[in-house]
DNA sequence: GCTACCTCTGACGTCAACGTCAGGTTTCTA
DNA sequence: TAGAAACCTGACGTTGACGTCAGAGGTAGC
């Protein structure tokens, strides 16, 4: 498929597309007149690049464990990497969870306020 | 106390503290010589402000939903955009966890084969 | 009162993940 | 075989949350 399938099908913009490509994060086979095509795979693998970004994951290290997703198998300091990449999202889930908390505090103290008190200043 | 000692407290560098009050978030009193002076308070202020950040949440955003925080009142649009604040989290959340089984697939499965297969090249 | 450290304002620098625009080529559709 | 729509390669712009540097003044221990 060409790229406006491929960003289309993945939700991604065009630009964001050969981003990746430049940061090597994702390969493409080039037509005749250079266009680029992709597999259908290619769709599973823009979602991983998303889903390791939105973990904060930056390019270089996704680029270091690319591979590895692929072909299942880790050098000992990329599987370390891995695990401290780990633990980071494992970190970041429970600082999300306990700002959650906080956040239905508010809306629980604010909601119940709000129908007796006076209101916050919007804005 | 004084900014140093905030920082220190806190864990977040000097000039974070003084653009978070550029932006509003976090005021303080000012000594004789135009130092700045913060209430023991302040502590908690800037580490639920640290979450919030971490939360991917604006300045703008965090701005407008402080005084709900410290009031426990909040004006209807405030709620709302609250609740859609609490939902991004949860969705981030599910999408962490999501990352997370996927990190620990190629964690298990490149353990595995790297006591077996071959190593995946290192940089 | 000396000295070492802390703090001030202002202003430019940084970094990552793209957005956007320009100017030209390719591909699809009628 | 038009012409619209998609694609190409540069290359500069954007945004947010700070980092960093300069030059000047404040503070605390001895």
């Amino acid at each position: 498929m060409r790229i406006g399938e491929l960003a289309e099908r993945t939700g991604v913009s065009v630009r964001a597309l050969r981003y990746y490509e430049e940061q090597r994060l994702l390969a493409a086979e080039r037509s005749g007149s250079g266009q680029r095509r992709y597999a259908d795979n290619a769709v599973g693998r823009v979602k991983l690049i998303q889903q390791l970004y939105a973990a904060g994951i930056s390019s270089a290290s996704i680029l270091e464990m690319l591979p590895c997703v692929v072909t299942g198998v880790a050098a000992p300091e990329v599987l370390a990497k891995l695990r401290g990449h780990r633990s980071s999202v494992v970190k970041q889930i429970e600082e999300l969870q306990e700002t959650l908390q906080q956040l239905d505090t508010v809306i629980a103290g604010a909601t119940k306020a709000y129908t007796t008190g006076v209101p916050c200043p919007p804005g």
